[in-house]
DNA sequence: CTGGCCAAGCCACGTCCGTT
DNA sequence: AACGGACGTGGCTTGGCCAG
């Protein structure tokens, strides 16, 4: 089944009692209790100092990374211009814009300039020195995929960084989840409506990938990997050779921010062969470089398997802008041309290439070659000859003389490699960062943007929101957290919130062959009235049990609950967390979407039992729900069923969880889910396998204090 | 031992359909 | 006609499982 939150704005709260025999305990995951959305809670942990160094007020101060406005020096620009390189313990310097960069970022840029009585540094400042990365070299050779070509080769002993970059994460999720700029999981180009926002510069690198001029000049193939075989109609199909990749839609996002002059943001993985020093020391596997422009954009032929021999590849250069200061990645002293003068050779970028060398800054426009065949303009790129780089054109990539094609090996064209003219940001791309999250006037802590990373002032890393009470920079070293007060919520702070429905307590598709049985009266305690719909899944599969919550005597008990669990995550004694998931296909740990605490047998699928706590120590709240769901499931089914699990899971905003299924070995045939807070919806649908309908099945509405029952192995052997 | 297949979550995008 | 939400599909990723 899956779970979404049916409101917006709101945060919710689940917790599921599953019923595992004794023997043993393999996680299980359903049954929840959400809540509602407004009101989330968020459980909070006031035990831990996470505002130590760093108060509410000034947390909430906007700090740009990267500041272009040409009257502000940044940080970096005032250490290359020789002023300001203050030595203070960081945690003492107010929080301006300058802060962030001028802070631990460079501290340790040059470590020569730290006077002797640093050393004695403040515990506080510990963590600081261990932020930085340690000198030394780092064999990268292991790190080159094969097929590089002799300039990566040159790249592959790397000095470490000896600062952390001003935006970093050791996983794809957390720069997802924090970078505005890149929020593609897969793909190496980020783009909404055609419009490209960020670039990932990987280990696919390509044969004349450059990173010149201190990484200024960065010239990378465009999106799309390599050979691309796609899939039609169950058959895989090489594409035609032709214009493979000028249909990409990620070449024509490309294309289209070349023409437009937007900038879009770099981002670097570990992989990247050409990047001068080393990110892998400390786990930093992506680092953000910063803004910049397309300036070249082209097509060469690239030789290939497929049909043809060659396929069509797009080429792209791109320019640091400026207003941003200088690249991080470089000491200063660089910049000021005094880079022997310290004489440290770790810190030194690797020697320059002969095209480095020979480049030297120009202003002067380039001057592009003309195509008499398709009078299309192409720029110059290699030695070789002037070519029409326009795929459609019969000349395309061929010497205009002899009609061959350009040979294999290729140098490129000296002034092509000069930087161009100064790229200047356009308004609206002041800053990299993403923008702080405020606390509201309604005290609800839940809204999407609380499910946005972290992106922390001290160390530059990237986390994901992996706490319902509050954001952790996850740098071992750093220890920085942040939180916005938030209200405890009562639930009919949420009846206002309507789902758009076209049911009222489920829908069924007919299709799928399951009866609803007539809506049953029981009774709650000795005088309540409360009712229960159940299902009846075809070919005995089992039943699924919808009680309902409707009077107002069973209203009260799970509205005390609700605060009860609320109160619990607010006082630390119950911690949500978003665990990592066993089985997923992005790199590096990715996160569930949605915050869950696990009491009883463990829950192997998330967490496991590092996610549990055995009864004895199960929060109050936790224990409550147990006792509650399985009174109620005596009184309206009859039955006697001792849950031995009890999973509570928390959402935000369009938090949710994805279709699965509860049947782990050692869960029984029993999982039951009572939902406190916003309404959600559950759906459930036919396992893979199953020659049934494809789509859902079934779909509920849980509202506040609906208790759901799947009742018999078979729902979940069938469904997920 | 190897190669093929599958997983969960997310985003981009196409289509359908209802509303403006 | 244009817009936008709902829904479905495809693609991406990488380690583990299983059949050959």
């Amino acid at each position: 089944m899956s779970r979404s939150n049916g409101s917006s704005s709101v945060g919710q709260l689940t917790a599921h009692g599953r019923w595992k025999s004794r023997a043993k305990p393999l996680g299980s995951r359903d049954a929840r209790i959400d809540h509602d959305p407004n009101t989330q809670t968020i459980a909070g942990s006031p035990s831990t100092d996470w505002l130590t160094n760093m108060s509410a007020s000034q947390a909430l101060q906007p700090v740009p990374l990267w500041n272009n406005d040409p009257s502000k020096k940044t940080a970096v620009e005032q250490l290359n211009h020789g002023a300001s390189v203050k030595q203070e313990p960081f945690e003492e310097h107010p929080l301006t814009d300058d802060y962030c960069t001028s802070g631990p970022l460079f501290k340790s840029m040059d470590m020569d300039d730290v006077p002797a009585d640093q050393g004695k540094v403040k515990d506080a400042d510990v963590d600081m020195n261990d932020l930085l990365v340690g000198q030394g070299m780092v064999k990268g050779t292991e790190r080159s995929p094969k097929g590089r070509d002799e300039e990566a080769k040159t790249t592959t002993d790397r000095p470490l960084l000896t600062r952390y970059p001003p935006m970093w994460a050791e996983n794809r999720q957390e720069v997802c989840e924090t970078f505005d700029w890149f929020r593609s999981y897969q793909g190496g180009v980020y783009f909404t409506k055609e419009i490209v926002k960020g670039y990932l510069l990987g280990g696919f690198g390509a044969k004349r990938d450059k990173f010149l001029h201190d990484g200024r000049l960065i010239i990378s193939h465009g999106g799309g990997k390599a050979e691309s075989v796609h899939s039609e109609k169950g058959r895989s199909v090489m594409k035609e050779a032709g214009n493979q990749q000028s249909d990409d839609k990620s070449v024509r996002a490309l294309l289209k921010n070349f023409r437009e002059g937007r900038p879009l943001a770099l981002v670097i993985d570990d992989k990247y062969p050409l990047f001068p020093f080393s990110l892998a020391s400390k786990n930093v596997t992506y680092a953000v470089l910063g803004f910049y422009m397309i300036v070249h954009a082209w097509a060469e032929y690239e030789n290939a398997k497929a049909e043809g021999g060659r396929i069509v590849k797009y080429k792209f250069a791109f320019q640091w802008c400026e207003g941003q200061g200088a690249p991080w990645w470089f000491p200063p002293t660089r910049e000021k041309g005094l880079d022997s003068s310290n004489g440290d050779i770790d810190t030194k970028p690797p020697e320059k290439s002969e095209e480095v060398d020979l480049a030297v800054e120009s202003t002067s426009d380039f001057v592009p070659f003309h195509c008499n065949a398709c009078g299309e303009k192409s720029p110059y790129v290699y030695k070789e000859g002037p070519v029409c780089l326009m795929p459609s054109c019969p000349m395309f990539w061929r010497v205009q003389k002899t009609s061959e094609y350009l040979p294999e090996e290729l140098t490129y064209h000296k002034e092509f490699l000069l930087l161009h003219k100064p790229c200047y940001l356009p308004l609206g791309y002041e800053t990299l960062r993403p923008p702080p999250v405020t606390e509201r006037p309604d005290g609800i802590t839940t809204s999407e943007a609380f499910t946005r990373g972290f992106h922390c002032t001290k160390c530059g890393r990237m986390s994901c929101r992996s706490e319902w009470s509050h954001w952790k920079c996850n740098n071992p070293g750093c220890g920085n957290s942040y939180r916005v007060p938030s209200k405890i919520h009562r639930a009919n702070e949420f009846c206002f919130q309507q789902i758009s429905s076209k049911f009222i307590y489920d829908w069924i598709d007919s299709k799928c062959k399951a009866i609803r049985k007539p809506l049953r009266n029981f009774t709650i305690g000795t005088t309540g009235i409360g009712q229960v719909l159940t299902i009846e899944l075809p070919r005995n599969r089992g039943f699924l049990h919808h009680i309902l919550s409707n009077s107002i005597k069973a209203k009260e008990e799970v509205s005390q609950l609700f605060k009860e669990y609320q109160e619990a995550a607010n006082d630390g004694s119950l911690v949500f967390r978003r665990w990592p998931m066993r089985m997923h296909k992005c790199r590096g740990s990715l996160l569930t979407n949605y915050f869950s605490h696990n009491a009883g047998v463990p829950y192997n699928y998330v967490g496991g039992s590092e996610n549990t706590v055995p009864w004895a120590k199960a929060p109050a709240a936790v224990l409550h729900a147990r006792e509650l769901i399985q009174r109620r499931i005596r009184e309206a089914l009859g039955k006697e069923i001792q849950f031995n699990e009890v999973l509570s899971a928390a959402y935000m905003e369009r938090q949710k969880m994805a279709f699965h299924t509860d049947d782990e070995k050692g869960l029984g045939s029993v999982v039951a889910g009572l939902s406190l807070g916003s309404p959600a919806f559950m759906h459930f649908r036919m396992r893979k396998g199953q020659n049934d309908e494809k789509g859902i099945a079934i779909s509920f509405i849980l509202r506040h204090g609906d208790i759901l029952v799947m009742d018999g192995a078979g729902v979940q052997k069938y469904y997920e």
